[in-house]
DNA sequence: GGCCCTGTCATCCGATCGGCTGACCCCCGG
DNA sequence: CCGGGGGTCAGCCGATCGGATGACAGGGCC
């Protein structure tokens, strides 16, 4: 697609570190970063505990992240462990399906350079990639639109943890497993969850739960 | 009906033609396909009206289709389409994220010869493009299973009751507000729900209220 | 250097939920 | 005529939730 004359413009390649669930999306854009200059894979991981091993292993300069990730730990959750890590940690470039104002305001808040839709086209996704790797952040068109034409769109403002807490709530848990899945403790999951009710106006879980559907503020 | 012109496995390599409206995983695909032997990508399509105009033109032996196109028709009618065309019409195979039983019918309703999961191992994708280019339908394992277990076994249809209690339950009432609204016992409003998770797979409100969004079982 | 917001954690207690078991009525279809 | 599905109701009990209140650390703002 792109001409293989162009190098990289640093001597050293950008090393990445793919994390997907999917296993044949991750092949697939194994297949596709390895056509690109300038950007070695160094490794893959299908979930989050995998990848923050293989970061720490590694030590790669990008995270490629999926938000979507169905066991265990989420994309926001595994980016704020890859970010609050001590030393050097990667950069996490979110490549994800959807562009809900919810999941860009988490993920950037956990500490994400960037956030792209898997519908961009492949030359903005290299860019992506070599921006991430110096720290520049970068944002989809319509995600960077979304942004810019006001949080407008956030009627409501939970901040990025209760968004987290309301996550799992949708998920069908309890105060223990959501406690469990986000490593903070029950206590601090009923705080964040009164807070929730208090500012979406409801009084128990079912009616956050179906708010949070109706104000779209949950993918 | 659907195969006048059987393609030579080995002679000829499966001409593929790829639809998926995420460029990034289009490309990815491309990329990953072009390193399968025997298989060969003859076109790629990010909408279900390119697809359809590209397949008349093209005549690929497999179309690999994404369930979820964003503009336009979607997957399932450009299978529905695909398939009802006159001539020699390609086997459509389904590549998608989800696999909720309505997909699955709809798709296979629409004459889907296969449904593959992208969690699907690349080698699974490859072996299903072979079967489906010699018309043998394919099923992912964990949709296979889903299949034996009884289709409509796992069929969300709730009873009329059922969803009126389901709505005020998406209102984030209790049980006792519940029965007052719709003029009855909190015992029948608990018998109810009790059959509803069942129903839905989960087992409490907030994973109903969740399920029941998701589904678009409520106005 | 204070102050607010966010995020973290704790305890107490009444209210509610969810699981379990069993029951009755009505209507439809075999 | 009897079986079964849908709708109704009841009591018991442990688990969980939600309300109230208080506390402390870190970051940002003035």
């Amino acid at each position: 697609m792109t001409r293989p004359a162009a190098p990289a413009p640093d001597g050293a390649p950008v090393r990445i570190l793919v994390c997907d669930d999917h296993a044949v999306v991750r092949a697939g854009l194994l297949a596709l970063l390895d056509s690109a200059p300038g950007i070695e894979v160094v490794g893959e991981a299908g979930t989050g505990e995998e990848a923050l091993a293989l970061s720490a292993k590694l030590a790669p300069d990008v995270v490629l992240m999926d938000l979507q990730l169905g066991e265990g730990i989420d994309g926001v959750e595994t980016t704020r462990r890859l970010t609050a890590a001590p030393g050097a940690s990667p950069h996490v470039l979110v490549l994800t399906t959807y562009d809900t104002d919810a999941d860009v305001t988490r993920a950037v808040e956990a500490g994400a350079t960037g956030y792209l839709l898997k519908a961009e086209r492949p030359e903005e996704l290299f860019a992506a990639i070599r921006s991430a790797a110096q720290g520049r952040p970068a944002l989809s068109a319509p995600v960077a639109g979304r942004v810019m034409a006001g949080l407008r769109g956030l009627r409501v403002s939970l901040t990025g943890r209760e968004r987290d807490i309301l996550a799992q709530l949708a998920r069908g848990l309890g105060n223990r497993d959501i406690a469990r899945a986000l490593f903070i403790s029950e206590a601090t999951v009923k705080t964040h969850l009164r807070r929730i009710y208090d500012k979406l106006g409801v009084d128990n879980r079912a009616g956050a739960v179906a708010v949070a559907k109706e104000q779209r503020l949950l993918p």
